[in-house]
DNA sequence: GCAAAAGTGTTAACTTTACACCCATGT
DNA sequence: ACATGGGTGTAAAGTTAACACTTTTGC
């Protein structure tokens, strides 16, 4: 080992690509960064990961520390490893990637390595620090993809939604329309979908009805191997 | 720079994992180590990455030395980082992809660190060094899901091939019967092979026509939003 | 009573599936 | 002449796509 650590050393960080949905807007969260390089800029929650370190355990603290969630489930997205990437030095990062539901979570960076984390709509983002916007226009890309083929909308709801929101969140991500009749159709076709029985509220028009993801009949409807596809 | 440094200093190496498919056969290119540790086991053609050189550079020089081969594109499959992966010590890998013609090309390591480099199949495989086990089996996977949705069995075959042998192909890697009919019927839909006006030769059997696959309309019709799915 | 979004069904076009026999070649 | 794999078509079932009006609610 010694020989091998006296060729060179080098740095792994993660960042963390965390998508949310609210009013309609597709949300990326992101902090502000407190130190140099690329202070009070714009940038994926990310950081060093420590020496006894798994990746997917670094990649939780990170977040944690600079945005205050906790147990995100995130899965890796891409490793970024350019000579140049980072204005320090040889610093490869290995980017993850989430889904959750805006309303549920508080932000407090809990280090000041972070400003502030927040909320930003993805269709109108500055540029970011370092490489951040190509990591996030290829997560992006990747939310495409997974939110034709998995039923990973829900994540991104609240637990209880309406068939318009979530039609809406489709059009939104896949920057296409979609058929009202024939989406309903299809979504409540697969019966992932509980009716909660409940309705929308003070809405100035015919109240819609509030439906809920049914996860445990997805999982076993995918062990017998059932494709989800929109 | 020099904080982050002194923190703890770490280690990226690459790995490859190259399919082919000969004989009926997925096959997998591996090579016999001739280094502790694991020395003589199987593994995946990889090592250390330079201070100096991006990683999918890395990656190619790496395959190059280990088995010859040149000018191979591969893609980015997965990063490894669990601290415990490596026994010498906290070694990070990321993890190439790729699919070519067993045929075309001649192995020879360059250097000792492999003994040798060879073909296996992939269905036949005693447990390879590190965890390079569980990096193929994520590997297959992937490949399984984009054999489904990239026209990418062309890469494994030679130039000219027959629908039988594609048919094959998809068969083994996806581990499934294929209708002969409905599978020739929505091959030949897609206007993405070329009769070569070739047929078998010395075969004791009718002999089947070579086609070609036609990757210049591939690319045309991908531009209009074409979908290849088998 | 009006504005706003919810909710609903049918038809035609297309795609997928299931299935069996004759053909060409080498031995 | 036989063994081997090559090559071909059809009909039924299922899926997708296109399309417009009535209902409920708050103001």
């Amino acid at each position: 080992m010694q020989d091998l650590y006296s060729d060179f050393h080098s740095i792994f960080s993660v960042d963390c690509v965390i998508f949310g949905f609210d009013k309609g807007e597709l949300k990326i969260l992101l902090i502000e960064r407190g130190e140099e390089p690329y202070m009070d800029y714009l940038a994926l929650p990310g950081n060093i990961v420590g020496e006894d370190e798994d990746l997917d355990a670094a990649a939780g603290r990170v977040l944690n520390e600079l945005t205050g969630l906790n147990n995100i489930y995130m899965e890796q997205l891409h490793t970024f490893g350019e000579v140049g990437r980072h204005p320090q030095g040889r610093i490869i990062t290995v980017a993850y990637f989430s889904l959750i539901k805006v309303k549920r979570h508080e932000l407090y960076p809990k280090i000041p390595f972070a400003k502030k984390a927040e909320w930003r709509t993805f269709h109108d983002l500055p540029k970011l620090a370092f490489d951040h916007s190509i990591i996030l226009e290829k997560a992006y890309r990747k939310l495409q993809r997974k939110l034709r083929y998995e039923p990973i909308g829900f994540e991104l709801l609240p637990d209880k939604f309406t068939l318009t929101q979530l039609q809406q969140l489709y059009e939104v991500i896949l920057e296409k329309e979609i058929d009202k009749r024939n989406f309903r159709k299809k979504i409540l076709s697969y019966g992932l979908l509980t009716e909660s029985g409940e309705k929308q509220k003070n809405v100035s028009h015919r109240a819609a009805r509030l439906y809920r993801f049914n996860k445990r009949r997805y999982n076993s409807l995918r062990k017998i191997g059932f494709n989800f596809e929109i």
